[in-house]
Order: structure tokens, then C-alpha cells, then sequence
DNA sequence: AACTATTAATAATA
DNA sequence: TTATTATTAATAGTT
């Protein structure tokens, strides 16, 4: 839409991509939210302006960790019908970075728009997440040893 | 766009969702594609339908792994500037953990596509990239213990 | 899946 | 950046 057609093909000079990108991310986080509510469906867009400026947006309000965890777990479960055993090792790998990712993107959430970041009260939320975080770890120093198994790729 | 105005709220009937999720569904991916081609940036969009199918779009052929790579980092950079400190030692903390999901994600990247999950090429090649990555393990097994450090948080 | 009357997004411009 | 508006593009209701 628009004056003209335009070719879908890298913009020639940074202001034009920068001043297309500015109207077009409007518009497509629109396009987002508007499925989600309409349909009811988890929907997460991550885009990277050109001058690498980020944003971030979840529908559903389950965080992006949340959808994260469905990419990784349905379409495994969608071929252990073909490929059973296979899947179920890989599986057993992740299983515990799924965890830990999990935890961390709890946390990471909170940065969930990077838009935002001028805002001091939620910078201070986040320190005391952060705080809170760190905290547990020290506790937990002591036996950790025994949790170590299946580290590796 | 279209014969009536339709206020952006849940559709009541799920015949009406998954029919408006299906058209909006290609809109949305159309969308994201031509930002990420204009404007030469990274994009990652990912929906599930109202029957949980997943749809996973990246643009910019970077991978969803090196995308959420800059989500987790750009924002700790940022904030450096006026937290220094403290966002170094939640850094160190996901260090490790940011790692692995790098390297689990290259190979998840390969499952990309879930609406390809019937091209039998792409299966055997995934099943090819999985046994490789298992091989590993088997390799690393002996000396295991000493990698494990500052896995709780 | 296809069709079209409409609404919505946006390219060029200021 | 924000505003305008001529155009094109997406899509709601319908078949």
C-alpha cells in the first residue's frame, strides 16, 4: 500500500530502511496483537530495528519463555509417533537447559519490552529480581556437585 | 480490511477463529518477511493456531537461536551504561546456560519449518545432525565433572 | 479455496 | 519524528 508498488528488496540508503522500518513495525506488532486477541492464540515477534534498537512482543501474556517451551516441545511430541526412541534421547538431553532456560527467561521476562527501558521503576524491579536471584545461588553452593550430569550439547 | 469493521476481540465461535487465523496467519508472515528483506533486519515470529500448530518465521537467515542471542544480550549492553556491575554478574550467571541453548538451538533451527515436518529429506537430515550431536556426549562423558560450576541460579 | 466489497496499511511527500 | 493522502494490500463476509 502505498504511492507506489515497491519491490520487495533491501531499501538502498539507512534512512530509508530506518524510516520504513519504523511505519511497517508499527504496523506488524498491530498485525500481532490483533491475532492473538482475535484468535486467542500465543504469538511472539522479536524484531531488531537496523540500528539494532529491539522489540519485543507476546501475545497471551504467557511470556516468551512460555512460547518458547511449545516450539520445543510439540513438534517432538507431533514425530515420537514416526521416530519414538530417537526423539526421546534428544529429549532427555534437554530436558534440564529446559529447565534452566525456563527459570532464566522467567527473569529475562521482565525486559520483555526493551522499549521501556526509561523506566526507572521498572529498572528497580528488576534490580530486585536480579538481587533475589543471585541470592538463591549463593544458597545453593554447596551441593551442587550431585546435580552435575548430562551437561554436555 | 474487509466487508465489515470487526472489533479486535475473541471470536466467539472456534470455527470463526481458525478461519481468520488461517487468512491473518499468511498476512502476518508476509509482513514479517518483507520488513526483514526492506529493512535488512532480524525477525523472528512464531504463532500456534487455535489447534496449537506451530508457525515459526526467521528472517534475515540468522536462525532463531542467533536471534534470541540478541535479545538476551543487547539489553544487559544497554544497561551496562548505568548498572554496570550488576548486570556483569547476572551476565556470568547465563553465560554457561547461553552457551548450550546456542548450541541446542543450532540444531532445533533445523526444525524450523514445522509445516515441513512431511518432507522426509528434512527428517533424515535432522535424524543425521541428532546422532552426530549424541556421539558427542558419549565422548565427553569421562570428563564431565569438572565443567560443572554455577549451574543453580 | 475463491471471490469482492471494504477497510487498513503505507510510500511518497511535506 | 509526525501528518497527510493517494494508492496498494489485506481481509470479512460470502460462495
Amino acid at each position: 500500500m502505498g504511492r507506489r508498488k515497491l519491490k520487495i528488496q533491501r531499501l538502498e540508503t539507512m534512512k530509508a530502511r530506518q524510516a520504513t522500518y519504523s511505519k511497517r513495525k508499527t504496523g506488524i506488532v498491530k498485525k500481532a496483537k490483533e491475532i492473538s486477541v482475535l484468535c486467542e492464540v500465543d504469538v511472539a515477534l522479536l524484531m531488531f530495528s537496523p540500528t539494532d534498537k529491539p522489540t519485543l512482543f507476546v501475545g497471551q501474556e504467557k511470556g516468551l519463555s512460555a512460547v518458547l517451551e511449545r516450539l520445543s516441545k510439540l513438534p517432538f511430541e507431533e514425530r515420537e509417533e514416526r521416530r519414538g526412541y530417537t526423539m526421546q534421547l534428544y529429549e532427555e538431553q534437554l530436558g534440564e537447559l529446559r529447565e534452566r532456560l525456563a527459570e532464566k527467561s522467567k527473569i529475562l521476562r521482565d525486559w520483555k519490552d526493551p522499549n521501556n527501558v526509561e523506566d526507572l521503576a521498572q529498572l528497580n524491579l528488576m534490580e530486585e529480581h536480579l538481587m533475589a536471584s543471585l541470592g538463591g545461588i549463593r544458597k545453593k553452593k554447596g551441593n551442587e556437585e550431585q546435580q552435575c550430569m548430562m551437561q554436555e550439547t
